[in-house]
DNA sequence: TATTTTTACGCAATCGTTGTCGGGAACCTT
DNA sequence: AAGGTTCCCGACAACGATTGCGTAAAAATA
């Protein structure tokens, strides 16, 4: 892989190394001619600065590390999107990071993330995690990180998230108002901030409208179809069957949705069923299936754009911002009993 | 973000940064003592050496880049799982790009790629493509480069793919045993390789058991739901409607799915629906979604396997290898008529 | 014509690390 | 005691690019 550097160039020339790096960028110092010349044959070169060298010198990348739990996560994969979107035209490159929902793996991505001299962290904290040290090292030295969806509430940074109580009272008020009355409720990890923030929710709607707030209807799942599958499974065969149930998640809900349609309940009338997130796949399940839509991709822009609002202003410490962006109801035959 | 360095160890040890580099990489003409001071403080001050000085120096980066069309799909986020497995295993980093199936972006990735010295390239491309000058480059200045699943037939390099045909075929039968008559095939686009191999499994078995044959039984759709949806409709509509239906992936057998069961059509018994990957979330449908399963996993595992020994065995030609992996039928509710 | 200014370029240091070479001190050999 | 090893370690160059500083020649000025 021999490639073409400054050097070949000011061989070819006759010209030293200075001379062509000047020419290239175009400085005032260096003869027309002279730069004419090196331009054309960088051009036919096809020379293209070493990313690295630059890097070693500016102890900067132009590359901003992301670290999800799961890429295969709709939710995530968009926000993803998002933030390429304003990465890419404020010239820099996103490199993805998965933490596998395991703490390890999140700690040495992180270390990559520092090692590599990226210019900035934007993070969704793993499942497992509970130790918040790796990230608070590397703020405490400076190092700009914005965290998203799932947010570390102990470091002083700007994070963007969803007003995940009020999408999930809006939810639970949903379900009330279809007429249910027993309504469950199959949440996220008990330490993750969005499951709690979303059990509260949910318990606050109940409590307004007068319902039963029962904690056997609070079962806990991982955020995955498999998990809440059998968990709603047990659910479900209780003698106390609920009639209506508020998923923490779509990939919850998802669960949920082939449980019961599994054990032959009817969906919306016997069990009424809506999710949070309002991913792609959702609105094509049969039912289909109710939601609280997140704004992901905007998410993913504005945790962007907050991050490289940090990185080229760097040392220059403004107040932190939590950017908390509104859920919508997405209201689908899965917990629509009542035609609109 | 101040970090620490060679020199710092050396200035504070007085010693040379050469003697503390051989005292941290355990070179044996280093005394004893020595070592044991460099690497305490070494230990003390956590210090981790600069891979942006190492790749300079070693054009090297222990970083190999994969790029997929959309890390949103499943099948895409499973291979990588598998690629992350191997390279993990052998000290090389996976650095994840999409193209979004765009061919603008693809070229960009190729380039940022080469430019950051990454080891190698694995990739899957995109539908856009179609012209394959940015990777031929590469592959000609001796970059090592592996294809899966979307692979290029005019590159002469190693490749992962599933055998397409065979796995069409299987679920064509299929559908023909479970009493199918009027078989159509709801294809990828048609430029790419494994769509057209996919459909020429389906017409083979039609072929072989004397099934008609119809060209306008065969629809072509990209590669997610939203557009099969609208695809399926119009395919439900006609006059001659088909009572089976392959679709060239379960993304576009999703949306088949989502159009069979808002038409009030009965599946398998008026319509039987098969897709091709076996997604996670197919055999969470109700009905749950027949699929001609893939192991994404295994193909992301033979792809690292054979970049890193391209990588390591740099100019040493070897015939190239085309990794063929079997497929497997997935027989669910959606197409299974009998009981089994 | 003598002096200053401008033009146009080269030298060398720098980023962090490693490999080559060279050399002083201590030890061993005859 | 002279020469040869061995052991430890430092100086230097290199990877590719940028940049402050120095300077010869040309141009402008006095």
């Amino acid at each position: 892989m021999k490639t073409i550097t400054i050097k070949d160039i000011a061989r070819e020339l006759n010209l030293s190394t200075s001379t062509v790096s000047r020419a290239l960028r175009d400085s005032s110092e260096i003869g027309i001619e002279t730069k004419a010349r090196v331009l054309e044959l960088a051009q036919r070169l096809d020379y293209n600065p070493n990313p690295v060298a630059l890097s070693l010198l500016s102890s900067q990348s132009h590359d901003i590390g992301v670290i999800v739990p799961e890429i295969a996560n709709p939710f995530f994969a968009i926000v993803i999107a998002g933030i390429e979107d304003v990465a890419f035209a404020q010239g820099y490159h996103v490199v993805i990071y998965q933490s596998h929902e395991d703490y390890e793996r999140e700690v040495l991505n992180v270390k990559h993330i520092a090692n590599r001299r990226k210019d900035g962290l934007l993070v969704s904290i793993a499942t497992a995690t509970t130790d918040y040290s790796h990230f608070k090292n590397l703020h405490e030295r400076g190092f700009p990180i914005v965290f998203f969806d799932r947010i570390c509430e102990e470091i002083d940074t700007h994070k963007v998230l969803v007003d995940d109580f009020e999408g999930a009272y809006l939810a639970t008020e949903h379900l009330i108002k279809q007429g249910c009355d027993r309504i469950a409720h199959v949440s996220g990890p008990d330490h993750l901030l969005i499951s709690r923030r979303r059990l509260h929710g949910y318990r606050a709607a109940l409590l307004d409208y007068g319902k039963p707030i029962q904690d056997d209807w609070v079962v806990s799942s991982s955020y995955d179809a498999k998990n809440s599958l059998e968990i709603a499974r047990k659910l479900l065969t209780r003698p106390d069957r609920p009639d209506g149930i508020f998923a923490s998640s779509d990939n919850i809900a998802i669960g949920c949705h082939a449980a019961i349609i599994e054990m032959g309940l009817s969906m919306p009338d016997e069990i009424a069923l809506i999710g949070f997130s309002d991913l792609p796949i959702s609105a094509l399940l049969n039912p289909p299936l109710s939601s609280v839509a997140q704004p992901a991709f905007e998410m993913g822009r504005s945790a962007a754009e907050l991050l490289i609002n940090l990185i080229k202003n760097p040392g220059k410490y403004t107040t932190p911002i939590s950017n908390v962006l509104k859920t919508s109801l997405m209201a689908r035959k899965s917990s629509l009993r009542k035609p609109v």
